[in-house]
DNA sequence: CTGAAAGCGCTTACAG
DNA sequence: CTGAAAGCGCTTACAG
């Protein structure tokens, strides 16, 4: 082999006349390099413009990055979180062979000290990265400030958390996503038409990410002419049964032409209007999953907001590989489009 | 090291009592193998469920893939085309490591012969595979053929082409497109409000891709109680001044009260209403290019599917790489969500 | 039909 | 402060 052939870092070696330990070593940025021999080497990666192999650095180094995953347990009614995790093990196929050991820690999606004791087990267990969903703010908080002590880089999917910086947020704006539903409403109603905004819940719900959503909402109609009223409400119902009664009781005293669910729970208000038979109020939703599916086809819910939850989990996997395997920069927030789901393009989007 | 701690390959060769050189042999399918000890060894792989680590392979062979990628050349008018290199590209600084040699073919999209002439260099530049976007259908189905004499793989984006198999197809399900659009219409428009589907050229389009859309579109009608018209219109304008009085004309003997464009030339229609200040025609259209977005911005176009240019592209390297690099199967047909895009949410899908 | 050896471009002890 | 050498898990001539 011509000496003009080498490449990488044995050239580099033979340019600055040095072994390639050392330029292992400038390359790292370790200690115990001359001055000198550090700058003529820096001078020559410059001039190269040299890019290392990341095949031989992964095969060469038998590190192996430990990536947490703190999600909410999957259970008959939230199997949303599977998706997440389908979207990982993708990404996972793609770049196994880079040393990369993903461990699953579940959580009790109604239950804050599970959250608390999950990831405590996580911290313990050495991790790089996690990947989280935010489920419970204050203790995710808390959460995030062992990271730091720790140096443990966390993405965070699905809920943006004030006063937390994250490697990188994935998930969608929801803000934007209100203003999307707002667009819609357009042409689902007349001008005068009267809207009920939604939120259902099994029990209290803390979270003020909905809010986004609602502010998003209301800030596309004061910019056309709306004359109707939008009634925005928080319930917390233990089960469908209840809903019902909800449901009947505000119909009796409300005449909305259009309903828009901002939590995943579009499929209560569907199941309502198919029992009650109410045809004149339109419905929109968000979340793909299962249950909102099937009254979508069915043409009780009109529209859908689709969270890409697969996205997520695929992205998060992504970015923590990015960052610390192709040692390439990663975006603070990255938000996923807003897609419109309907009745015709469903297949594309389910969980 | 422990006899017992070996991996891969040497622990093929251990457990079977040959060298690595012949489990190779055996990985590969390759002759000069007695076929007592292949059987062995492939008992072996087997039981051991071994799974070749591929960044070692690629690291220790030379081969490097050469990929062609064949699709018209940007213009002014047409900067669609920049998207799917994009695409390419960001595929690219993930897996450049791998060794794949992409190598850009342009052709001119209103010139059959420089599509020939430009398939012709590419094969004859030995490359494994290609992605090709075949706009002229002849010349496509010509170029197959010479691929298939050649052990080329192809996969195709955008147009899905009648009789040509290729590796994998990558675009918009045509059909559920137009579906999709005839359930916005629902919501756009009256029940016997007539409809204008329209397809703008600058000549004679000889592609019936386009008729996928109409089709989808009627067949959502034929489903539901509409009493309007669909009108059904093909014209080849040289340039917008002469859409004008093709528009001025129409709409003195008709009255559409929706227009829908099934070729990405949607602003032709936006600039006449804005022109004109047609107030009262709702608009939608395909392709997300910076055009229509301008006008969808201003509110002159209701709806864009958008088809996702960028992510063809990266997903036409995607198959590439999982067919001939991480030996993966890859599927045939690879239809792509069909986005709906508005003023409130085109930021994530600009070309 | 089979094996020993070099090498891909890095990292990692270890020795000086 | 620096370098020689082994090794990651494969592939690839080459020799027998």
């Amino acid at each position: 082999m011509k000496a003009s052939e080498l490449s990488g870092v044995k050239e580099i070696a033979r340019r600055a006349n040095v072994s390639i330990a050392t330029v292992d070593r400038v390359l790292h940025n370790r200690t115990g390099v001359a001055q000198k021999t550090k700058e003529k080497i820096l001078s020559i990666i410059e001039e190269m413009d040299y890019k290392p192999n990341i095949l031989a650095k992964r095969l060469a180094s038998k590190r192996v990055f430990k990536f947490g995953v703190l999600i909410p347990m999957v259970n008959p009614d939230i199997e949303y979180w599977n998706a997440p995790i389908s979207g990982i093990q993708e990404a996972l196929s793609e770049y196994g062979d880079f040393g990369v050991d993903p461990r699953y820690y579940f959580f009790d999606s109604q239950d804050r000290q599970s959250f608390i004791r999950q990831s405590e087990e996580m911290l313990i267990s050495g991790i790089d990265g996690a990947i989280v969903s935010p489920i419970f703010i204050d203790e995710t908080i808390d959460f995030t400030v062992k990271c730091e002590k720790r140096k443990v880089q966390f993405v965070l999917i699905e809920y943006e958390i004030p006063m937390v910086s994250p490697l990188s947020f994935i998930g969608q704006d929801f803000f934007q996503s209100g203003k999307v539903v707002g667009h819609l409403c357009q042409y689902l109603i007349k001008g005068n038409d009267n809207i009920l905004v939604l939120n259902i819940n099994k029990e209290k719900d803390t979270s003020d990410q909905m809010d986004k959503k609602i502010k998003g909402f209301e800030h596309y109609f004061e910019n056309c002419d709306f004359n109707g009223q939008i009634d925005n409400v928080s319930i917390e119902v233990p089960g469908f049964e209840e809903f019902v009664f909800f449901m009947d009781d505000y119909l009796r005293n409300n005449n909305p032409k259009l309903i828009y669910v901002i939590n995943s729970r579009a499929y209560y208000v569907a199941k309502y209007l198919k029992l009650r038979d109410v045809k004149d109020i339109k419905l929109v939703g968000t979340c793909c999953y299962k249950n909102n599916i099937e009254f979508l086809k069915e043409g009780w819910i009109d529209f859908l907001i689709c969270l890409k939850p697969l996205e997520q989990g695929y992205k998060a996997f992504l970015t923590l590989y990015e960052f610390f395997i192709a040692k390439r920069k990663v975006s603070k927030k990255q938000y996923l489009p807003i897609d419109i789901v309907t009745k015709e393009n469903y297949l594309y989007y389910e969980n």
